[in-house]
DNA sequence: CGTTCTTTTGATGATGCTCAACTGGGGTGG
DNA sequence: CCACCCCAGTTGAGCATCATCAAAAGAACG
């Protein structure tokens, strides 16, 4: 709950614009950019008005802020949590290089959630009222910016499922194999990851507490299913994870 | 658990064209037209192709149904639900009239849920290939569509919140003021209505036993803040409730 | 090397689930 | 018209899962 402020020195030149471009992005077969000829993705590159790096643990932006951009997550990872009126917080979700951030915001020109750096990141300013004078001209890109949107949809559905049907291993089993998949589209490891939330976050996340999160490891530890130290785990055996994600296995 | 797939000789009917148009709609002022000029909405009726009824207790589409349409409910209730691979099932929400269904189904062309009427329902069937040709003329409709789908999107933040950090009380406070605001927006009491979905449904949807929900209104009655007999609900501390619903009050 | 924060582990307890029996309304058929 | 059935809902008793509380151990940091 500590949440640091600092960011002192480094604003001015955090926000300066960096020449890297959609093209030379490693995450542009995910991303916005998905699917567009090289000059429809200059023009792209053209609104983005600035890349801007995120130190670890500030806000990106707050709830209730005004909205006027989208960011793209160039490097680094985010949680974005919602807060309801008698104060505890609910993390709504973990996002990592070139995953949108934002798209919540749309419908009241107010960002709805808290959106903070686990590391320190980088992000593409994505003014969204110039992205929607593209529209008009880019039907592709147009039609990727639904197809994200419409994954956000989905990828909360499935959360909702994780919340109201599943027993606390299948949730935690669920976690790592989302992550694990996520990772493995990147081209990382899809069995070796560092986690970059705490264990608080991850139990926030998936409604149980802390101490839920660390039993759990410790369960599946001495299973034999993953290696843990710290934040870095190992799934050793990621097919008996996804059985216990799916509810065809219990670990009774 | 028992659908019906009951709608024989009534299909081909059903499924003709009604003359009703956008303009003539009660919705419009809520549905995907709203804020559309007199000529726009013109060209919006003409895309659109059918009013389709779709029969209490059959499904509009399920699961892995190819996408090309959405849909926005002009008359009635439905249900989505999701399946996960072990068989159990959980009720992503509850629509009425002027809300849009099926934009899960974007990303991946196919339908991620079903979705079922829980009465007797009308649905204009908006092709969806057919709606992306009127983006590039009509920037207010795709405004509006973007807006319908972050709105999407927050209502599920919203359930996620609920699902992970709050008491049955307190979900079902939630759900039963969710209710009241979405029937007076539509111009309908606030605190009287009718429960189209069984206990079961409202169960599943937040996370809950149909047991639990029997007793969660039994208390809310006996405390005074709600009148039920079978499905009818009346709201009679409206507040009361809503601060239930936020947390800053328990009935302990 | 001490301080602080995060994580682990244990003991206890409450919330909500499971199982079971019962009630009541609506429809059907004799 | 009444008896019956069937299903949705209600209510109760016992129990499991996970939260809470507490304390200790381990990592991080100056």
């Amino acid at each position: 709950m500590n949440i640091a402020i600092a960011q002192a020195p480094s604003t001015t030149s955090s926000r300066a614009a960096m020449s890297t471009r959609c093209s030379a992005c490693s995450m542009h077969q995910i991303c916005l950019p998905t699917g567009l000829k090289e000059d429809d993705m200059d023009k792209l590159d053209q609104i983005i008005g600035r890349r801007r790096k995120v130190a670890r643990d500030t806000h990106l932006y707050r709830v209730g802020d005004p909205f006027t951009n989208l960011y793209a997550i160039r490097l680094g990872h985010f949680k974005t949590h919602q807060v309801n009126p008698s104060g505890d917080q609910q993390v709504t979700g973990f996002q990592m290089a070139g995953e949108l951030l934002g798209m919540d915001a749309i419908s009241t020109d107010r960002h709805h959630c808290d959106a903070i750096a686990l590391e320190d990141s980088e992000v593409c300013e994505i003014p969204f009222s110039r992205l929607e004078s593209l529209f008009g001209d880019m039907p592709v890109l147009l039609r990727h910016f639904h197809r994200m949107m419409s994954q956000e949809i989905t990828r909360e559905q499935s959360v909702m499922l994780l919340l109201g049907n599943m027993r606390a291993e299948q949730r935690f089993a669920a976690f790592l194999t989302n992550l694990s998949s996520r990772y493995s589209v990147r081209g990382y490891s899809s069995t070796d990851f560092q986690l970059r939330m705490t264990r608080e976050e991850i139990g926030n996340y998936l409604g149980l507490t802390i101490e839920s999160i660390s039993r759990l490891l410790s369960k599946f530890k001495k299973r034999g299913w993953i290696k843990v130290s710290n934040r870095q785990v190992e799934l050793v055996d990621p097919a008996t994870l996804k059985e216990v994600a799916a509810g065809t296995k219990t670990c009774a």
